[in-house]
DNA sequence: GACAGATAATCGTCATAACGAATAGTCTCG
DNA sequence: CGAGACTATTCGTTATGACGATTATCTGTC
């Protein structure tokens, strides 16, 4: 089993309060299930930000996205898409087009090459995730996502 | 109450497996809780990992630690310690010693200004985190951080 | 005592975040 | 119509995180 997150950090020093020790434990909880599941995509050569836009690029359609769409859906708060958009572009995975009414807005759209990637990532991503959570079991897997809902509901994003 | 993922996400299509929800709500979870403290963390000039590392070695006391050692208690996976601790000494907050024994090593140190910011910082902060959890309770405080035990205890870190 | 292999830290490089300033294009109101 | 307010994107800069190569030391062995 875990030595716990008392034991991870080496301190001696017991928790100023749950709430500290609940922060702390989501944070490396998340850190761990991220870290992983950088190792899978870099086997495909994308890092998990490249992955997250390609994902809701094809989620978008052949009409694609504004930017600014395109950075309220990803998971990591403020995502320089501009930047995103040009090595996705560089590796022939996405592309621009500025839109004809609004010409201030770029719409970002995946390319045929970016979505045959996806298709060989789905199932090898997908199993992978399902691997790395299976030990919990659906019946706490279900509370852990009730739980989170409900501090998401009191942490609101930092708009 | 909260929207749920499924309608942050601005998507129809359901979770392809329980897994898959938990995993994404964890990481949403935790950037909602981080890019919070980093708010609050930064009216002191500091940013998370700055924190964190100062903190460790407040902890580890007059003698420091070296390199090594504070990358392995930090919360992220792969942080980078030499210029971590270059922009730290940079504005007074830590110093480095090379070790007598062996010449390899590398102690890092708090200073006297550092453990002064850390005291300044400390209640604030403390405040500030009990506050972002307030709402959820003691009682799934409690349950979250022995779910989040159990997925950690399945989930080894990518060493 | 010299050398091969192991260690600790540092540095080069790319991809991200977080900010803010700069640009370009729209819109609204008088 | 023209000015100022808005909006979408781009770009400059700093701090990270991930890798790998390099450098300085150490250590065990012969």
């Amino acid at each position: 089993m875990s030595r716990g997150l008392q034991a991870e950090l080496k301190q001696s020093v017991p928790f100023g309060s749950r709430e500290q020790e609940a922060h702390l434990a989501l944070l490396r909880t998340a850190d761990a299930l991220e870290s992983r599941m950088e190792g899978k995509l870099k086997e495909f050569g994308l890092t998990g930000t490249q992955y997250n836009a390609l994902r809701i690029l094809r989620g978008a359609g052949a009409d694609g996205l504004p930017c600014s769409e395109i950075g309220e859906r990803m998971i990591t708060h403020d995502p320089d898409i501009t930047r995103l958009l040009n090595r996705l572009e560089k590796r022939g995975l996405a592309e621009r087009t500025r839109a004809k009414q609004d010409r201030r807005i770029i719409y970002g759209r995946i390319t045929a090459a970016g979505l045959k990637l996806l298709r060989e990532m789905d199932r090898p991503v997908e199993e992978f995730g399902r691997e790395l959570l299976r030990h919990v079991g659906q019946q706490k897997l279900k509370q852990l996502i009730e739980l989170l809902e409900v501090v998401r509901a009191g942490v609101p994003p930092t708009y």
